[in-house]
DNA sequence: TACATTTTTAACCGCCGGGTTCAATTAACT
DNA sequence: AGTTAATTGAACCCGGCGGTTAAAAATGTA
């Protein structure tokens, strides 16, 4: 007994196998789409095989779901990771926005994954009835702010904490989203480096502004434009 | 001669039927994707044949591109007829605004098709040339209100215009695209009428906020809620 | 040893669906 | 009348791809 830790060679280990044809999944869904991804892809992509993506997820669409779900966790975890107590209501607001924003930025097989689902009316979304609890977390932070902003003196009184998750969402979501059809129509400046922190201060200061009872604070907050005097 | 005007009955008449062929096709492609398209589907809701949407358009990709380049033309074409002259530049960049949100909002197809190019990274978008000019005068009509601002000392000097209509573009096409996984996360309230005029009046007051020099002229651009006193 | 689970291989099935063929009819233009 | 373009219908082809079968070997468990 107490050989536990030994012979961790390799085989005869499911956990593994799943993760690892779901990690191509999801790889190979944000791409393509769920029509557009073939089950071979995947299987290519694995150190398994087709047979195996079979026998762990019934079919096509069950795998989808499975690889929905779990990039949904993933990221609703990462983004509880912000910890913003203690912080003035202006402040953790402004936090919260850069962190989305950068946030949606670095997952985009995430928003992938969203569009994707918008396509499909959001079909299998609805059936994940382990999301509800994360989603109200997500819109608690957000009321949380609001509340100790409207405590404060400092925002507005008829700001809808909804309302402002979706301001957040729109702009950080459209970043990553879009940014194939807009460059190719308005040119690739604001996705490089220099354009991406320009759109993180724009939006942070329109979304403030938005919320602030006193706008004029704003300049104090989010300096216009830290580069050129 | 001079019969032009009569036996217009029905039959021979190619630029019909394309037509007609375009309308179904791009509800179809808007609802399912390019690969989640079925040409029968297609076929099924013509008053013409399958055999005839091959005689026309090649195949399958050459008519996604068709109805995309249609589609884009005549969203472009409808945002042209806004007319701003006249206007006081931050009057003028607030009905451009409100005329974008509504806009987008009355033509979910375009939004759609748009969100099926940005999963395919605009692949088919790029080879469309003609689109350029189309654009150019997008962003012309906003670098226009920039100028204006500025030299109205209304407006910050650091604002860019294609960043702004960024801006405009995130909340009025996230509005519409997102609509299935917001509302399915969040809640339907967003997305009734008053949520949509909510969501409206912030989205201005908020890009309004980050271009206005004085933002404290804010309440009187936009009154914050008309309907609560 | 006996038994269940996991893993591998490779062939196979069946149908869906993009695209074609063919043959015939009808309109329009000269 | 003769020619060309438009239109129709139905059968057909065939490759791709979702999903299965079958059989066996390896591993784990007791």
């Amino acid at each position: 007994m107490e050989d536990r830790e030994k012979s961790r060679k390799w085989k005869q280990n499911p956990e593994a196998v799943k993760a690892d044809i779901l990690r191509v999944a999801r790889a190979e869904f944000a791409k393509t789409g769920l029509s557009g991804t073939r089950i071979e892809d995947i299987a290519a992509g694995t150190k398994t095989s087709k047979r195996m993506i079979f026998y762990y997820f019934q079919d096509k669409q069950t795998l989808y779901e499975a690889v929905l779900e779990e990039c949904y966790a993933e990221v609703r975890g990462g983004e509880s990771e912000l910890d913003l107590e203690g912080l003035r209501p202006d402040v953790a607001l402004k936090a919260l926005l850069e962190f989305t924003f950068d946030h949606h930025r670095r997952n985009p097989e995430f928003i992938r994954l969203v569009m994707i689902e918008n396509i499909h009316e959001a079909r299998h979304m609805k059936k994940m009835h382990a999301l509800a609890a994360k989603n109200e977390r997500a819109i608690g932070v957000v009321e949380r702010i609001c509340n100790a902003g409207r405590e404060a003196g400092l925002f507005r009184e008829d700001i809808s904490p909804v309302a402002l998750h979706w301001q957040i969402s729109a702009v950080s979501f459209f970043n990553v989203a879009n940014r194939a059809t807009f460059s190719t129509n308005f040119g690739p400046e604001l996705f490089d480096e220099a354009g991406q922190a320009l759109l993180r201060r724009t939006s942070v200061r329109g979304i403030l502004g938005s919320v602030l009872k006193d706008p004029s604070q704003l300049d104090a907050l989010c300096p216009a434009d830290p580069a050129q005097p």
